[in-house]
DNA sequence: TGAAATGTTGGGGCG
DNA sequence: ACGCCCCAACATTTC
């Protein structure tokens, strides 16, 4: 039958990779394979495209890795992962010129940016006689689709997850199986040529300890979620036990779909699992938002924040960044970051709260921070969620909520094995001293070895009075109010 | 998916 | 036995 048909299949389909690093629930890869033709596989890197923004050091770590793994499982379907950096047309229009492809097939991508790339690639590409078809699966519903009774965005979460939890999920596709007939060689880049890995320093040295970028990886996480999900509506909270599922890394690389994770949880009910796809909903809400509001990351959400009297001071940030706040909570959890390339959920909402609150810094320097740092850095949760502390954000968090960082502290983490374990020079503080060393007698303190502002740092400002500052700033900020 | 200030209540110590 | 005070525990409100 593929003799008979040789001469009208042997024009390659071009399936493009980009933030869907997989081989299963690929919804493009499985139609090229289904149009019969030879498949030519091609990742794309238009991040660093004029308009782009850049992926971070702790995602470059991660794209590599996943590019490896992703052409190791197309290698053993028997095709071979191209590799081609540059702006989204001239690099696609390139190939097909190359390969004779006169079909193009991608998944679709929700940010601003990808958006317009693919817009103008799709335009280019129809008016030169080549077939085009996008696919879903980033998401569990596309955004468009999901809307208001009136037919506008949400813009409160609860209504907007009760109407996408009340919608069917697509059944995740199986990945395809080999031999795939592979389409002509074409020239492609090569992945250390991108170098991508950090080298001195190597940063990334504890990386691998935490992950395995990858399908295989992700497939791993999500057994070893439904094994020990038990408890996680409450294990959530405590950065102390391992109560999450590390998947968003995989989910921001599009190593494993929504889709794919709903089905595995099945029909199981319980507060633990309901607990557990509503933040599979908050993902989902967040791309909601950047589709209807492609601004989100670069201007309050809330325009009345527009006027937030924000400090500029560098030497705050950068004890921040470090992890030298003198705040044991918000160092362990800054320290966790840039170890493992992520961090506890309450503990960015507790970074973040001390970034913008109480040194009153922009979030948008947090999110940059964030965007370099996490090796699930996206688009939409990263300002979105920045933006929901920050207080301008889409159903946000009052302004007065502001935490305190030694009640979370004494709340999440109540033994201090989280801190102890991101925070050595404090390990030996009794336990009632361990989110607050400044309370600790002298004699306490010389014990457990313990020198402020030497071995560990004194706290950059005291909470009393930097929560009445920030609330101070936002009177200030309303009473400046001009819409 | 807060925290602090303020208000209320009730048990126990004590004169 | 009684009233008074203290304050912990809980509830409400305010930021």
């Amino acid at each position: 039958m593929s003799n008979a048909s040789a001469s009208a299949g042997d024009k390659p389909a071009l399936v493009l990779f980009r933030h869907d690093l997989r081989i299963a629930d690929n919804e493009a890869l499985t139609a090229a394979v289904a149009s019969g033709k030879p498949v030519l596989a091609l990742f794309v890197r238009d991040d660093e495209s004029p308009g782009g923004r850049p992926i971070g050091g702790a995602r470059r770590w991660w794209l590599h890795h996943s590019l490896a793994s992703l052409a190791r499982s197309l290698a053993e379907l028997g095709i071979t992962l191209h590799l081609r950096a540059g702006p989204m047309l001239s690099v696609v229009a390139s190939a097909v010129d190359e390969s004779g492809a006169d079909l193009v097939l991608w998944n679709r991508r929700y940010d601003p940016f990808g958006r317009e790339a693919d817009a103008e690639m799709k335009a280019a590409l129809i008016g030169d006689g080549v077939t085009c078809v996008s696919h879903e699966g980033y998401l569990l519903q596309e955004p468009w689709r999901v809307a208001t009774g009136s037919g506008g965005p949400y813009k409160v979460f609860t209504p907007f997850w009760n109407a996408v939890a009340a919608t069917p999920v697509r059944a995740p596709l199986p990945a395809p199986i080999g031999p795939i007939r592979p389409g002509p060689a074409i020239a492609t880049e090569r992945l250390d040529d991108w170098r991508l890995l950090p080298t001195s320093p190597d940063w990334a040295e504890e990386f691998s300890a935490h992950w395995l970028p990858g399908e295989p990886g992700a497939r791993d996480k999500l057994a070893r979620f439904r094994q020990s999900g038990q408890g996680y509506a409450l294990d959530r909270d405590r950065p102390d036990v391992d109560g999450t599922s590390m998947l968003s890394p995989h989910l921001a690389h599009g190593e494993i779909t929504p889709a794919q994770i709903f089905a595995a949880l099945g029909r199981e009910t319980g507060v633990d699992m309901a607990t557990f796809r509503k933040e599979v909903g908050w993902r989902e809400f967040c791309w909601h938002l950047l589709f209807h509001f492609p601004d989100l990351g670069r201007a309050p959400f809330n325009r009345t924040f527009r006027n937030f009297p924000w400090r500029d001071d560098r030497i705050a940030v950068a004890a921040w960044q470090r992890g030298q706040t003198g705040y044991p909570i918000v160092d362990a959890g800054m320290r966790q970051l840039w170890r493992t390339g992520w961090m506890h959920n309450r503990v960015r909402m507790i970074v973040a709260s001390f970034l913008t609150k109480h040194l009153l810094v922009d979030w948008r320097d947090g999110e940059d921070w964030f965007w370099d740092t996490l090796v699930d850095a996206d688009p939409a949760s990263n300002p979105a969620n920045w933006q929901w502390v920050a207080g301008s954000g889409a159903d946000a968090a009052p302004y007065f909520r502001i935490f305190n960082p030694i009640l979370q502290g004494e709340k999440f983490d109540p033994a201090g094995a989280y801190v102890r374990q991101y925070v050595p020079e404090l390990t030996k503080l009794p336990d009632r001293f361990i989110h607050k060393p400044w309370e600790a007698p002298e004699t306490t303190l010389f014990s457990a070895n313990v020198k402020l502002g030497q071995s560990y740092p004194v706290s950059l400002i005291d909470h009393k009075a930097a929560r009445q500052r920030a609330l101070e700033a936002y009177q200030a900020m309303r009473g400046t109010d001009d819409d």
